[in-house]
DNA sequence: ATGGTCGCTAAGCGA
């Protein structure tokens, strides 16, 4: 008996004022779980009915007032939950759920990891040195991750040369500095993952999932970075049959800035 | 060209 599962994931920047452009993803792709990052949403101003009506009954929230936040939405059920405080701040920045999947299970891991700020010193600019900290802590608990495991979310680092427009413009932007570049790769390592987006995507092609608000024409100027991620260990990483980062949802009514990415599972 | 645009929550912060 084949199993197929397809999980989204995408920074919607306010689930509330996002609500029908994540419809519309439901509509259109039918996902069987979605990892949202920045809901910016108190756990109970978060919109659970809006979801129960379009068939996700099960919800796993972390938010916080104004900031951060994530939420993993399911038509299965989850078989645990977990939250960790990275850093100890109190930020609503992870979410860990058990799905079944194909008679067994996965830990599926959702990050919404420290934008950084704009000065790429943590000498003199804290929410770099953060960032940092967050990575380093990051590569610290998956040196024991064990099981079937998938990492997905907004981790705010375009690691590779093609997951920038320009990487020689960008090595002094915070997003694909060297040192975060480093720190990125050693979490992923740490735990033998795979880059299941670079699976399907030649390290030698483009690839992004972010374009600014401030471009006159975010499509035309095509300034992409790749700053949402999807990792799995390799036996997980093998049963994914395809990945899209649904491009279009950029140009959607009232868009967030960040592209949804959807990888279809098989076994 | 050191700008530009968003979303929160109510002037400034974070991205």
């Amino acid at each position: 008996m084949t199993d197929r599962l397809t999980i989204a994931t995408w920074n919607i920047n306010s689930v509330r004022l996002r609500l029908p452009i994540v419809e519309k993803l439901i509509l259109d792709h039918a996902p069987d779980v979605i990892c949202l990052q920045e809901t910016k949403c108190a756990d109970g101003n978060f919109p659970l009915s809006a979801f129960r009506k379009l068939g996700y009954e099960h919800i796993a929230i972390k938010g916080q007032k104004g900031y951060h936040g994530v939420a993993t939405i399911s038509r299965r059920p989850f078989l645990d939950e977990e939250r960790i405080d990275y850093c100890t701040k109190g930020d609503s920045r992870h979410l860990s759920t058990g799905i079944p999947f194909a008679g067994d299970r996965f830990t599926l891991q959702n990050f919404y990891v420290p934008a950084g700020g704009d000065e790429p010193d943590p000498e003199i600019n804290d929410k770099f040195a953060h960032k940092l900290a967050f990575l380093d802590e990051m590569a610290d608990r998956f040196a024991s991750i064990s099981g079937n495991a998938m990492v997905v979310g907004d981790l705010n680092v375009a690691p590779y040369e093609h997951d920038v427009w320009s990487h020689k413009q960008l090595l002094k932007i915070v997003s694909h500095t060297p040192i975060e570049c480093e720190k990125l790769e050693a979490v992923r390592t740490a735990a033998g993952l795979t880059d299941v987006m670079r699976a399907f995507v030649p390290l030698e092609e483009k690839l992004y999932t972010w374009w600014s608000y401030r471009a006159k024409d975010w499509s035309a100027a095509d300034k992409g970075r790749r700053l949402d991620h999807v990792w799995a260990n390799p036996a997980l990483a093998g049963q994914a049959v395809s990945m899209q980062v649904l491009r279009d949802a950029r140009g959607w009514e009232q868009p967030s800035d960040h592209a949804p990415v959807l990888v279809r599972l098989e076994a």
